[in-house]
DNA sequence: ACCCAGGCGGTTT
DNA sequence: AAACCGCATGGG
């Protein structure tokens, strides 16, 4: 599968870039990490299904495909969304000079450096993956995604048009249970205009949503938009802020809000990533 | 059997 | 506005 006859596409990411730390976060389907690269399975322009190997030693990411018959228009479709999704233009040195004069970030920073978000192509995906993310454990949100990309997407994530033609039983069988509605009630909207709207303003538009709350706008900014200013809270970054901040006390989580907005700015959820990336060091 | 899992919407205080 | 509850589903 990744032989070298097949490579048709390189990347430059601008360094630093860690593309090993990233690989681990292929974890829902489509994405798929095999301990060499990142998998991924896209529907391209003919509406052939195929596979992408994704790799990298660290300076440039080599791209391959398994079927040779592809056209240049659907290689260039490729390169566009990897590009977005790997944060390939990517300067992070602001962040890096931010990091400096935080005793944790700076050490975060040195073991994860090169480190960016893996995002998901389009906001629909990011947002239908954060819906399965809603009261259950991650091993159920695998699941969810893997049988929505099985049924509705053979294999590549899903296209909203299917999902809005799905019926609630239908979706129902993929194990979402109540988040079956919420998902076909998303599957009508056009999020992907949010990718050109500020922050607070997508924010807003996708709290009107029925079915998305606080917690799952700030993973679809993060992870559908690539927001780093898309900061929030749950049970871990709770107990790693107050353990590394707060000298352990049970500040509220407005106090948590506050201090990441008042120290990171606009890098506060880049600076949560980091910090939750290497946590094992940190704690 | 029971409780919980990286929420959310709706209803009741 | 804060506290509570039901929700689908599978795992411990």
């Amino acid at each position: 599968m990744w032989k070298e006859e097949l490579r048709r596409l390189l990347l430059k990411p601008l360094p630093p870039f860690d593309f090993h730390l990233m690989a681990r976060q292929a974890e829902l389907s489509p994405w798929k990490f095999d301990g060499r690269g990142i998998i991924r399975v896209e529907r391209i322009r003919s509406g052939r299904v195929i596979t992408i190997f994704i790799e990298s030693d660290g300076t440039v990411i080599s791209v391959g495909f398994s079927d040779l018959k592809i056209s240049r228009r659907d290689i260039e479709d490729i390169r566009e969304k990897l590009e977005w999704c790997l944060a390939v233009s990517e300067d992070l040195q602001p962040f890096y000079d931010l990091a400096k004069n935080d005793k944790f970030l700076r050490k975060a920073v040195s073991d994860v450096r090169g480190y960016r978000i893996l995002c998901d192509p389009t906001v629909f995906e990011g947002a239908v993956k954060a819906i399965c993310n809603q009261n259950t454990s991650f091993k159920m949100t695998k699941i969810m995604v893997r049988n929505l990309v099985e049924k509705y997407g053979g294999g590549a994530f899903p296209c909203p048009r299917t999902l809005t033609e799905a019926s609630v039983a239908g979706l129902k069988e993929c194990k979402v249970g109540y988040r079956a509605e919420y998902i076909r009630a998303i599957s009508r909207l056009d999020l992907e205009t949010l990718k050109s709207t500020s922050t607070e303003e997508a924010r807003r538009a996708l709290l009107k949503v029925k079915g998305i709350g606080p917690h799952t706008a700030a993973l679809i900014l993060q992870r559908g938009l690539r927001r780093y200013d898309s900061f929030f809270i749950d049970l871990w970054v709770r107990r790693l802020m107050r353990r590394l901040y707060f000298n352990n006390e049970a500040v509220s989580d407005s106090d948590i809000t506050k201090y990441a907005e008042q120290n990171w700015g606009r890098y506060r959820g880049l600076a949560l990533q980091y910090l939750l990336m290497d946590m094992k060091n940190l704690m």
